[in-house]
DNA sequence: ATACTTACTTACATAAAGTAACTTAATTAG
DNA sequence: CTAATTAAGTTACTTTATGTAAGTAAGTAT
């Protein structure tokens, strides 16, 4: 019974970055500031989704939402200052994956 | 339309991770070969799922499950190298969880 | 006036996760 | 010997998360 106890700050950090979509979401922001549209169709992401995730992240602050009142109106998403400070788990997962991650044959053989 | 399309490994990768519990498990394996109910109780997984992500993780590679026959029999998890060499990630992401995480305050203020 | 775009929201359907009870085999307690 | 306990799961059922598709409001284009 006597379980070290996992570190509370890294498990909210897990539960953050583990949610579906979250880490994409962040990657796609990587390349430069967006619009709901744009991230929308870059990964496979559903409408109803992106808006949670987009809300959550603006919530905890990696997500800066910005209304440019041009006519029409833009509505751009960017990384915060601690948004771009994933970067490096991002890399770090990039990196892993091009080590240990076969890609998926999608040909008839089973 | 010119989307640069998300790498296929990457994408992989991601979804693994991003699937809940999946890197506690694992982040648990760092600290040696376990038995099925020291995962179970040293992170807030239950046994059903658990049972699926060993299943998962076995599938894919990063976990070798052994059964030893003392008696009574011992089954035992551990992380294979494809399973240790996630340990990085973990780190990065320990690390970014020091610095950018605020620990929840769980007294009554909201 | 009609149709289209952007940035969403809503209602409903399906999939994933949580809960708790149950199983099987072996072990120990009384 | 019988009852209770442990290990490693599994099963049935509930709740939560995600997906899908249609709808909305404001503005633009034709």
């Amino acid at each position: 019974m006597k379980q070290p106890t996992i570190c509370p700050k890294f498990e909210k950090a897990i539960s953050l970055l583990s949610q579906r979509w979250t880490a994409l979401v962040i990657y796609q922001l990587l390349l430069g500031p967006q619009r709901f549209n744009e991230i929308l169709s870059s990964i496979g992401i559903s409408g109803k989704v992106l808006s949670d995730r987009l809300k959550e992240l603006e919530y905890q602050g990696l997500v800066k939402r910005e209304v440019i009142p041009e006519t029409p109106v833009i509505i751009e998403y960017s990384l915060t200052e601690k948004g771009q400070s994933i970067e490096p788990i991002l890399r770090t997962i990039e990196n892993w994956s091009q080590l240990w991650v076969k890609e998926e044959s999608d040909s008839t053989e089973n």
